[in-house]
DNA sequence: GATGAATGAGCATTCATTCAT
DNA sequence: CATGAATGAATGCTCATTCAT
């Protein structure tokens, strides 16, 4: 299964096994019955763990939550800043990280639904500290990369507030509408519209911006 | 209040003021601390009634839930067929939807952001069946006021499932960002961008549809 | 039992009955148990109730532990002021508080073996707030009535704070013993030795204070 | 800090360091935390050692408690039977018990609160008989001195069970009272006027008991 | 209809103790 | 001797729901 793949990415070397295997019983046990209606004792059957180990680990409930949201987090923003290495454009980087936002949906896709359900709990909990200090630095590491482009006067006049939603929108919404099981279709087959409106959007707005 | 005018159209009468009481301190609840950390009691506090009245209108929590779902959903369709009835073109409907529903999130942003919260609950709870029926019955009045525009063929060639989130993407995003306080200017400075986004979203997509 | 009689004192009436059950069955538990190692388990099964109406009637475990503790000195100060109003010298005074204290600890040996074992808990808990204004006011109470003996300058040389030692001290020390099994002959049949070795320190360290 | 140099006299040696330091650690936590309150976890915390040491050198946490109450009660036993060789009289070896304890708890406030503390966990606890067997091997040694005393004779006609309460209880009573903090005067202070009351108690009551 | 006392199954969490290294 | 990860029974407490008044 997948979803082993990318916690081993997080949590490598033997020693953290039994981590592994409670993160990701934890995370089954969260997509089916929802954060609030799992108990430990659903986690600590599927894992096979004890209950101790559950606590010892991840010190308890909402430390769980955080360790797979952090951990999944952390891995699509790997992905993100891999591909971005080898953009030849701004159009091209933007294209690239779209489609490594979609490419990762579809490979992770318990991750990706559970970053959906588990927004509102890391919103509240005490891990929004640590939360909040990686996304500071993650959005750094881009506003550098958008600095380097030379065509990024064609930002300029656009909002930054606006750019993330006309970019991501329709890649998002379709995403989660595919997550979700509403559409079947998957999100890659519509690689090139997504795309394309995404970068239509941010050109239009700007000729838009302009006029007023 | 606004919540409370929304309330009396679904809820009307004086007779219902107590059920109404009930459903805004419940919905005050749900969004600060959480619809399932949220007890009755807490309700009961809030709304100053007893508990007893509470599980005489809404039969259970989940009802509470329920009943606010569907208000608010009612609500937003409601306003949506009314702005429809004035489209003059395809286009100008699509952008009275969107419009519309700029309006409707920022004069209710409570109601929406329960929206969003309360997505999960009503996935799995006894009252989907309810649900579905009306998402059904409000689509059919969508799809029918398409079938009567001249430009309905501009679409055709798109596939439907993609079209709503080339549509909505944008502005749902950027609604959503508004609501959990990300973004701070009002969605409606963006009316004009987000509307031109998605019209063109559309057309450049066709193009694209009918290239392959 | 007299336990119960105590109880039907403090919280009297038919609707208090469940109260009285809860709080009789959680005092045997703590004095055979230990009050850290008596669980609510214990008490419910005592008492015949349910674990919810404990929590409803008394919040949480201190609160039982702090309601039988208010309860029990409320009891002991109301039999003190009582043979106070009827004593006839300082001397008299003295004797009639101590006999009032030993006839207090004979008769309900449970409460008064509680006292001494919830001290410590009493002392810590969010309940400490209530037990210090009720003391301050009982201590009030006390001075009024030596304000108006007559012989009052008699304890003036006295420190206030040696006072409450030399007078209680040995009935204490008694009673303390007896309570715990360590002597067998009751506290009253030594009721003549105490008081007048409580009067003789009084009157002796007088005279050693006016010597220094 | 003194504390240490009791524990010195009782572990002695290097080899006892570890021994030492935990059980500080660990008289600590009870007295700030309580008996009950405290775990294995903080005493590790405070001691900067392992909690399989703590297991290795004091079996469990009855243990723990155990070994403090032994130490102190030893350390006190072994003060006042030095003071009582030098005694001339039996009201000189009286006076002398009482300063010794009054000393002892002046010198070691915390080992002094922790007796009072841990008294019922020894009434319980596995270790009981070896208390037991202790308290029985000192009280001989006492009245063996007691039978020494040319005026022996003087004591009795009093009940052994009553004498202790009427030499020791107002002394025993103020101590608790300065540790406790509900009078900040040093029992030192009183040295006098306690050793006083406790000469007179006796002798008032010799003749009380005989007029009977 | 309205009330709120009573119920009790269910849960998160703790912590003394063990034991392989 | 020393370590600390792992265990899991036990506990305080919550809260949706019922029902007698």
């Amino acid at each position: 299964m997948s979803n082993r793949e990318l916690l081993e990415r997080i949590y490598n070397g033997r020693r953290a096994e039994l981590k592994r295997e409670i993160l990701l019983a934890a995370m089954q046990c969260f997509l089916e019955q929802g954060i609030e209606a799992t108990t430990i004792e659903m986690v600590r059957d599927r894992a096979e763990a004890s209950v101790g180990a559950i606590y010892h680990h991840f010190k308890n409930k909402d430390g769980l939550v955080a360790a797979l949201y952090l951990a999944a987090l952390q891995d699509q923003y790997d992905g993100r800043m891999q591909v971005l290495q080898h953009a030849v454009s701004l159009q091209d980087g933007i294209q690239k990280i779209l489609w490594a936002y979609i490419d990762w949906v579809e490979r992770y896709p318990d991750f990706a639904r559970f970053l959906y359900a588990a927004n509102f709990n890391m919103r509240q909990g005490s891990f929004q500290a640590e939360l909040n200090q990686q996304n500071i630095q993650r959005n750094k590491a881009l506003q550098a990369w958008l600095a380097e482009q030379p065509e990024k006067q064609l930002l300029e006049h656009l909002p930054k507030e606006l750019m993330l939603s006309l970019v991501m929108g329709a890649t998002e919404s379709y995403c989660r509408a595919w997550l979700s099981g509403k559409v079947k279709t998957l999100p890659s087959q519509y690689k090139v519209q997504l795309a394309a409106a995404a970068w239509q959007a941010l050109n239009l707005n700007k000729s838009l911006m302009i006029a007023e």
